[in-house]
DNA sequence: GTCAAACGGTTGTCTTGACAATTGTCGTCG
DNA sequence: CGACGACAATTGTCAAGACAACCGTTTGAC
């Protein structure tokens, strides 16, 4: 079979209905803005991820959290919360420690030395989120994140409920 | 540093500001619709990034394109596209041709076999699409869209500029 | 012509994510 | 008490993604 090397004649429909086009617009948008979380979380060497979880552990600090409920609580399903948190506890940035009364589960908690990170990394975390979004107004921020909602309402029973809120 | 087991004493807030929110919430949701898609594209053998693959080609057909434009079409940027290509030259799904003029460029262009798979997934695809975002009518849809294309717009021009349009 | 820079693609290497099987622990039922 | 199933977490293994260095090829300057 040989390979024509002429331009192309016509151009085809680019989606193959409004459906996808609206996919391929999700997918592209967060590819775009998760390159500006990555370029930051790298100085820090952090993965989006690995922030998320400090930030998790942060808003229940003082208390603990077991491993699996954090890693329900993860923006997206890992399963793999163990090597990620071992990442953050040869930092410090984390304590883990198993229960004596049920020596099954282990509860994780941030450290201060995870608090100072938190804190010395907000200013530019602000700035980036400032950098992603800040030129949508807040109303047309709140319909965004309104819409995406109503695109998750009939899947979060399934197999990616939120329970972030 | 002991761990204290209480409950939340009192729950902080969920966000630091709308634009984190509006992002986590399209971090979730790309994720809750990505689950669905490639739980479809596992059954064909195909990852999310090789099905579009395919669907570009079939666009241009029968013309072909060069290897690194089609790596700049995909959806999310993938310094990886020689060995997508591999994989899906193995399958005899796309053929691969080196230029005579030029034997620097490689020309990658669709088969009769992906053609083939393309049309035997294109009503589970459809179906899948229905289930992702076909509880929203055309109008939210089309909201959604135009405001991912807003999310994107400043961005365009640095380092996630999309050609397929 | 010859050399150097630019280009297109490929390969190596390391980290990360995905899926499955395993370990250690607890509850419970006989 | 002892065995079994359920549960929480870990580990093994393999495929994908990220980043950088590396050919082969072409172009252009001199």
């Amino acid at each position: 079979m040989a390979i024509s090397s002429v331009p192309p004649p016509s151009r085809k429909p680019r989606f193959d209905s409004p459906e996808q086009e609206a996919f391929l617009n999700l997918w592209r948008t967060y590819d775009c803005l998760k390159a500006l979380e990555e370029e930051l979380f790298a100085r820090f060497q952090l993965s989006a991820q690995q922030y998320n979880a400090l930030r998790l552990l942060r808003s229940v600090y003082p208390a603990s959290i077991q491993t699996l409920a954090l890693g329900k609580l993860l923006i997206s399903r890992s399963p793999d919360t163990t090597r990620m948190l071992d990442r953050l506890e040869q930092r410090q940035l984390i304590i883990r420690e198993r229960r004596i009364e049920n020596r099954r589960v282990v509860e994780v908690a941030i450290t201060k030395q995870g608090h100072d990170l938190l804190d010395e990394m907000a200013s530019d975390v602000q700035a980036m989120h400032e950098r992603q979004l800040g030129h949508l107004n807040r109303t047309d921020q709140q319909e965004l994140t309104a819409l995406l909602k109503r695109v998750r309402e009939p899947h979060e029973d399934a197999s990616c409920g939120w329970l972030d809120e």
